[in-house]
DNA sequence: GGTGGCATGTAACCGGTTACATGATTAT
DNA sequence: ATAATCATGTAACCGGTTACATGCCACC
């Protein structure tokens, strides 16, 4: 019976969000931001951004107005917004997250200081770990298994994706230590 | 003044172009390989293999007809659905590719084994290789250099990106290892 | 003889791509 | 002045998602 006049965004429309929470910026310096960094490689094209744009506007997640130090239109993310952002990086990761969005889940992780605090972190962070063990186990058993009927770049293939399970592993691990450690929160 | 009437083809369509081209499958049969398989975490919805299959087939890379072996309808790689799929396996790596489409890449290379020889392999390996170094070096000066404006969680999401690509580089370095070793082309 | 898997499709919807278009501001 | 960058949009196209629909064949 929840969310269901809610918007239905692509995660597009949360790393949107998530960019103008940490600073609100104009659409063009959204555009930029994606087209310079690193950042979960979102299109840039303003035939992405500003209907996106739009579309958050529609549901008041965003909000287009003057900015207090310049004087110039940025786009702000709003307390509904914010809600809704921290939905988003609350909602429990599921095996098919850990197979196939791993970007979207580091981007829920980047958004997530300033949204939750430390022990919903640890929850997302465990529950990461743990998820990339048993997918990392279910590879290396098909790995074993098939070894011998596998082509050989077929089988190399698998093995890149055995050893970046395990980096994906290890991350989560000295993360959690870092994030335990930490005594800022 | 090349390519003109050639088709635009997604990922997907090679993909499945890869496929059908180790063996002849039914639609079916492709749906459940990306249902059930890692394979580059492909859609298997019929509403985006069929058309596939439909396009693939206007430009006469794939064909479906009985199997020699149980008579039924199989689509089967042609012989110019082989060659669009040695010209996709063999196009020159760019920065981007390795930025943000690595699932491709590693596709490209378990389809490579049955279109072309180990020289051209370890062009593609070398290159791999060459531009994940490059593009660690990028992230890894970034890291350092703005290691204190950093927020906590974006510095813990970079070295996340960082020990990837140390993993995929370690992999190009082994897997070069493997393929100049092997005999057997 | 009916349940479940094999096999192939279609239609509405929606979001991203590409490309075009416009105007304001800043820099040289 | 004029080029470059800031800033915001739109329209055609296309491909993937979701959901629905159909018919066959095999197995118990």
């Amino acid at each position: 019976m929840k969310n269901n006049s809610s918007i239905k965004s692509t995660s597009l429309d949360y790393a949107i969000l998530g960019l103008v929470h940490q600073h609100p910026m104009s659409g063009y310096g959204i555009r930029k931001e994606f087209e310079l960094t690193a950042i979960g490689n979102y299109s840039s094209s303003p035939g992405a951004i500003y209907p996106a744009l739009k579309r958050l506007g529609k549901f008041e997640l965003v909000q287009n107005r003057p900015d207090k130090e310049d004087g110039k239109n940025k786009f702000h993310c709003t307390s509904l917004g914010k809600e809704a952002l921290r939905e988003w990086v609350s909602k429990p990761l599921e095996q098919k997250d850990v197979a196939q969005k791993m970007d979207e889940l580091l981007l829920r992780f980047s958004f997530m200081d300033a949204l939750v605090g430390k022990e919903q972190t640890l929850l997302f962070l465990t529950s990461f770990r743990d998820l990339s063990k048993a997918y990392l186990k279910e590879i290396q058993e098909y790995h074993h298994n098939q070894y011998d009927s596998l082509p050989l770049h077929g089988r190399l293939a698998l093995e890149y994706g055995i050893e970046t399970y395990k980096t994906t592993y290890k991350w989560c691990k000295n993360t959690i230590t870092v994030i335990t450690k930490n005594t800022s929160l």
